[in-house]
DNA sequence: AATATAGACAACCGCGTCCGT
DNA sequence: TACGGACGCGGTTGTCTATAT
């Protein structure tokens, strides 16, 4: 029973996306900006619902989006983040601000599942899999509370940044951030994304070189091109992950790399990109609040009336004197 | 060369939540 | 406070491509 669908409606299409339904849509919201999807297929005259337009904006058309080739610290932050916030592809991606949930989701369901099953099965008598283990499921408590830590740390830095990151945005031609939508200028890019109709022309370009046939890919392709442009792609994609060979290493890296405040800070952690202008847009923009991710001082308290003896000076540092300022 | 199968990923569906009225 | 519309999220399905037989 429940609700009917919202796109059960006769005359909508349904099914990949044309480019030319792409460049409809874009020039829209370029011109308007996201949200009130309600309206993109009336106004547009895409015979799409306005889920469909949502989604094809959000997860492919958007600027600042990385796609395919996830590199070993990507890799790593998921499985991690995984372990830690469950399910949660929006949380997760919320920490990583060029994938999109579904990308997130898409690369757990299909690759990284499969991965730590092989090496939890097939490494089980090397000691590898009691890494593995920990990384995808269990969690010991010293390890939780660090993580906690850091998700506290990342939360109200988050919330700091964007607090600071408001104030400034009040002329007229940057939409309401309610709705999501403010001129993006992106890091290397003088032009805003608003303004830049090169990506239209680029979009085009890529188009025209490929056949027909290949319109599935190239739109895929193409869309990197120029959302790369916007994009600083860090990862430069060759990084096939060796975890099995490299997991206690990479585990490590990985909880340093989760864990440790430094890595918080360098300037080319995903993390602190999480800080940085265009992601707070993108968080304004699709993906969850940090505060949304863990109630935090609940399970502070938890920790803390558990009586915790390992990681309690740990966390007296960062709980108990900033997380209330937080909350 | 043709067919079968597996893998990858784009897109859809349905439910929950938020927010305005 | 209740209601309804809009949006966001996670799970699932469908389709295309690559590889194996």
């Amino acid at each position: 029973m429940g609700r009917p669908p919202c796109c059960d409606k006769i005359g909508v299409k349904k099914g990949p996306w044309t480019p030319e339904e792409d460049i409809i849509l874009v020039s829209y919201i370029q011109e308007h900006g996201p949200g009130n999807w309600r309206a993109v297929p009336t106004n547009t005259g895409l015979l799409r619902c306005s889920k469909s337009c949502r989604l094809r904006w959000t997860n492919y058309l958007r600027p600042g989006i990385k796609r395919g080739n996830f590199t070993d610290h990507e890799e790593r932050m998921i499985i991690h983040l995984q372990a830690l916030l469950g399910n949660r592809w929006a949380a997760i991606a919320s920490y990583l601000p060029q994938r999109t949930d579904n990308d997130i989701k898409n690369y757990w369901n299909t690759h990284l599942k499969k991965k730590l099953k092989k090496l939890q099965t097939g490494s089980s008598s090397d000691g590898h899999s009691r890494d593995v283990s920990l990384a995808s499921q269990s969690i010991s408590r010293g390890q939780w509370e660090r993580r906690l830590q850091t998700d506290i740390h990342m939360a109200k830095q988050a919330l700091h940044e964007a607090l600071s990151l408001e104030k400034p945005h009040s002329s007229s031609d940057q939409l309401n951030p309610t709705n999501g939508y403010q001129t993006c200028t992106l890091p290397g890019q003088a032009s805003s994304y608003a303004s830049s109709t090169e990506n239209i022309a680029r979009l085009l370009e890529g188009w025209m070189r490929n056949s027909p046939k290949q319109a599935r890919a190239s739109s895929a392709t193409t869309q990197n091109s120029f959302i790369n442009t916007a994009g600083t792609d860090s990862t430069s994609s060759e990084g096939t992950p060796s975890a099995a060979n490299n997991e206690d290493i990479e585990l490590t890296e990985a909880y340093e790399m989760l864990f440790g405040f430094d890595s918080l800070d360098s300037s080319n952690s995903e993390i602190s990109q999480s800080k940085s202008p265009e992601a707070s847009f993108f968080q304004d923009e699709s993906k969850p609040d940090l505060s949304d991710q863990v109630p935090l001082s609940f399970l502070e308290k938890w920790l803390f009336e558990e009586g915790c003896a390992q990681g309690k000076e740990e966390l007296t540092d960062i709980s108990l004197d900033e997380s209330p300022d937080f909350f």
